[in-house]
DNA sequence: TTGTATGCGTTATCAC
DNA sequence: GTGATAACGCATACAA
């Protein structure tokens, strides 16, 4: 291993001070003879400046931290991408929290952040309560929420209008005559499950359905093989003539146990999945699918969170993204 | 946003020296009557330690790299997790690096690290040459390598028995009589197509086939989008009896486009994929692939390096992960 | 066990 | 435009 350069070092090389060289490194100075010499002795030596050093003496650490439930779920993928995209170009680097289920992990995580690691941080959580709000409240960096259901008038967020995603799905089964609509809801302790829940209970019940509660099936994931499990208890399956599912990876659950099970989709069972994620293109029949644009939340909340990080005192930004049915085989 | 909270102001509080404080923080001092005194002031407080300003004292960021070329290939999702997991119970923060396709981009990102925001890098590239190499050589962190093609002695690496995977895919082809095999494989200059297509060839010319370079296609990328591209270019397509794919998303894409030309899978063309990734499962046919088990890569990748930070004197560590077929329905 | 004091590498203030 | 120097918050060598 090399040993360590430092401003010293390329000072003593160039013959300046370190007071020089750190002004060339950060651009405070153009012209001048001294730059040039600054320059080579910075390429030969090789030097970087050291971040730690940094980022105490100027308290800011150029990171970002983007906080999330779970890797598994492509939603949270293509978020992730958006995210990555979103800061590419900037000089902020990205920190990957391990996943974060329940909110004991969420405010572990955001505690952590008292250490300021990390300038700002992205929070799309499946919970959130007052524990955790509070906790957002002592936080001394710039916070983006990407899907916090509760209007939370103090920092940036980035939402989803889950009821009119769901009811364009459920008002598209109406439309083709599907009036017997089961919705497969992932574990109901979850935010979006709520208002998964709320939106097809309303989206109903505006069909004239009544008790619409009855017609809903709770897989104890949000997974492939918790739908398989939630389908196979449910009795007289043949009622339904659609299902809606609260994403798309119970969609391919529930579309492999109907083709098992000799169920034609959609001739006998249509589907609609939540999310729109790469597997909707992928699936047979390819998967109708109600698109949040996870992948562009995630780069807007990057550039909210850059446009704050530049300027703290821009007025609270607030964006409700419009979903959209992708109509494809299975509905 | 509160105010910021020091070892001052904790030992202010507590009527002690930053010193103690510090020794309590760090768990130095164990009894004493002291230390009631300092938690609770820490409690009061809410004090974390600068990350900053430890990492510079101690010379040691806690945080790690995950360096990988895309996160839209589910492979890498997966490695990613197993890094994530790896780390969970570590004091290591993940930090993870921008999408890394070309040699310059591996470059600048291995540059970066010089910056000494972080104490390791795994890294995962499709790309390797002598430049990077150099890199490397320079880089005063541990290094784990994961699936570096080439024998490099002087890092822990974990690699794949492409060949040896490759050729259980053409075996068990052959074992069902087909003998007629497309490789469709994916940007050529890239590593893991170089390693898979020497593989084929390998194992073809094992079973007598007489220049089976003319059996294969490149596609543009690793996505279905360009298997359909590749495949639609080729003019004889039921001259062949399987088609071998060099990765899943390219297998999915085959599948579709089969599908859609009333080619039945896998009575007309058996299909395999290799990663064996979420999504093998999902397809219609589920879809039989060769597992190098990327999960558990990243999870080894992680102790790996865990060990070194540990231990850097340690020997270094290959592994070679033996490759399983995971039959399913498509061959 | 506790306190004092130094330095980690950098930026920024101040004189020149 | 340049150089000397203080300070960022912490860990630790040393003295007590």
């Amino acid at each position: 291993m090399a040993e360590k350069v430092t401003l010293f070092a390329v000072a003593e090389r160039a013959g300046v001070s370190i007071a020089t060289v750190s002004r060339v490194v950060n651009g405070l100075t153009t012209n001048g003879p001294t730059e040039e010499k600054i320059r080579r002795a910075i390429d030969e030596l090789g030097y970087e400046p050291n971040s730690a050093a940094r980022a105490l003496r100027v308290n800011a650490s150029d990171q970002i931290c983007l906080a999330l439930p779970d890797l598994n779920n492509p939603v949270y993928q293509a978020m992730t991408r958006g995210v990555q995209r979103g800061f590419k170009l900037s000089k902020y680097r990205l920190m990957l929290s391990p996943s974060l289920s329940t909110t004991e992990e969420v405010i572990l995580q955001l505690k952590s952040l008292g250490r300021n690691y990390a300038d700002g941080v992205i929070l799309s959580s499946l919970v959130f309560d007052e524990e955790i709000e509070k906790i957002l409240s002592t936080l001394r960096i710039p916070v983006v929420l990407v899907g916090g259901a509760i209007d939370r008038p103090k920092y940036d967020n980035i939402r989803v209008d889950s009821e009119r995603g769901v009811g364009m799905a459920v008002d598209y089964f109406f439309s083709a005559g599907r009036k017997k609509i089961l919705f497969l809801n992932g574990p109901w302790i979850t935010n979006p499950a709520k208002r998964r829940k709320e939106g097809f209970l309303e989206s109903m019940r505006s069909h004239q359905i009544k008790n619409p509660e009855n017609y809903i099936a709770n897989a104890k994931a949000f997974n492939p093989k918790a739908a398989v499990e939630a389908l196979s208890g449910i009795k007289k399956l043949n009622q339904f003539s659609a299902i809606l599912c609260a994403n798309d990876l119970l969609a391919a659950g529930a579309i492999k146990f109907l083709s098992g099970r000799k169920i034609k989709v959609p001739d006998d069972i249509a589907v609609i999945g939540i999310d729109n994620t790469d597997l909707a293109g992928l699936l047979t029949p390819t998967l109708t699918s109600v698109d949040f644009k996870a992948e562009y939340r995630g780069e807007l909340a990057a550039k909210y969170l850059l446009e704050r990080l530049e300027n703290p005192n821009l007025p609270i930004k607030k964006t409700i993204i419009e979903p959209e049915l992708i109509i494809r085989e299975s509905a």
